[in-house]
Parts: structure tokens; sequence; C-alpha cells
DNA sequence: TTTATATGTAATCATTTAGTTACACAACTG
DNA sequence: CAGTTGTGTAACTAAATGATTACATATAAA
């Protein structure tokens, strides 16, 4: 069973999880109220965050609270991020031939 | 069956065929060649990336070359990217706390 | 035209994934 | 203490995933 922080950001339910607990430490029933699908499913999508270190559970009480590592996204960022210039240089090429297109038009008006 | 980025990105075979790619534009066979797996399975992943748009696939004869188009790789960089505050400010309070440890190590020497 | 090469795809399979319900248990509340 | 609440987890299921082998087809080469 591969665990790593691109498999757990692959699901849109563990992704909007990372959303809404950026906004604020929520307990496991706050998370699961937040969402149509069981609190169980939500405590496995949290168990996973959790395993791969993007979400942190503490105990306090008999509730669990949930918060987000945001460091641990980093693996994920700099893959994706060594990538940027190359789509930077794409949409600059774009720009400059739709400014092309532009100018030869301004011209024959 | 969900098919975006974040589903494409998630497998690590997929991450690899991404990185080679970026290296040379390379048909489905010299892809292949570089991994251990079947060049089915190879096929598949391309498709996968095809259909999510990062990979393309040009017929040049019987060959058919691949290459990446990295602005597809953009709305996954962004969901990151929104995050990279946060642990810049985690990182930069580390950094702090440990600067304040040296300083006040200093003052005791 | 025959043969070889490059590739896609169908059929199949084992494993993983994402969900469910039912139940266990610890910790608050009255 | 008895009942309620918050949460984890086991058992189960359907669907998705990632791989394989076997076969079909198009194009190039002999």
């Amino acid at each position: 069973m591969r665990r790593d922080v691109f498999q757990a950001i692959a699901d849109p339910v563990r992704r909007e999880i990372i959303d809404i607990l950026s906004e604020s430490e929520l307990s496991v029933n706050e998370v699961a109220e937040r969402f149509e699908i069981s609190r169980p499913a939500i405590s496995k999508h949290l168990k996973i965050l959790d395993e791969c270190g993007i979400v942190s559970i503490a105990k306090r009480g008999r509730e669990r609270f949930c918060y987000v590592n945001h460091q641990n996204l980093i693996p994920a960022f700099l893959w994706v991020e060594k990538y940027h210039k190359q789509w930077e240089k794409r949409i600059n090429s774009f720009e400059e031939y739709v400014n092309q297109l532009r100018n030869k038009k301004d011209r024959n008006e």
C-alpha cells in the first residue's frame, strides 16, 4: 500500500479536508459534518492523511482535533514546481503569438 | 472513473514518464524500454496522461511520439502552492527558534 | 507481396480503494 | 452509576487500478 503525499492528495475528499482544516482546527465529527459521506469514511481519510504526516490528530478529552502540517506538502510542490518555467515559457510564447496577431490585425485596419 | 491531474500524478510510474518525456520526446516503445513493466502497461499509463492532457501523442509513420504539455500541471500546482506561505511561515519560525537557541548559547559562552 | 515492427486493445486477474453498517470503548454528564 | 457522546475499527462490498498475455492492425522494409 503506497502512502505518500501524491496518493494522499489524489482524492478530492482528502483535498477538501485539507482545505477545511487549513481554515481552522476541527474535531473528527466537525470534519465529518461537512461531508455527505459517513463518519467512519472520514475517519479513514484522516488516518491516511495522518499516516503521511499531512494531518496530525491531538486527543483532548474524548474529542480528537485535527490540524494540517503544511510543510509535508512540500515534496508534491517541488515535483510540480520544477516544471513551472516550462509552462511559463509556453504561456509567454502564446501571449507573444496573440500579440503578433493583434499587431497584424491593427496594421490591416 | 476520475481522470484529473491529481489522479494522474498519483502514480509513480506516471510521474517518471512525465520526468522522462520532459527531457526529450520519445516514441511509446522508447518510453516502455525505460521501465521494467510491459509495453501495454506503459501504453495504458500514456493513455491516462493523454486523457487528462498532460501528454500528447503524435503519430509519425508507424510510431507515436509522446510529449508533455506542462501547462496542464498548473491546476495541481495552484492547489499545492496556495499553502506555500503557510509552510514558509513554519520554516521561518523554526529558523528563528534555532537562531534564538544559538544566541542564547553564544551569550552563555 | 511477405515479413517485421510499432502500437492499441480485449480479456483476465489480484490488489487497492472508498464506501457502508455494526459494534466496542473511553470519556463526559446527569 | 447509567446514559450519552466522540471516535476507532472490524467485516463486508463494489468499483477502480495496475498489471499480464494474447491478439489485431497499420506501416515500413525486404
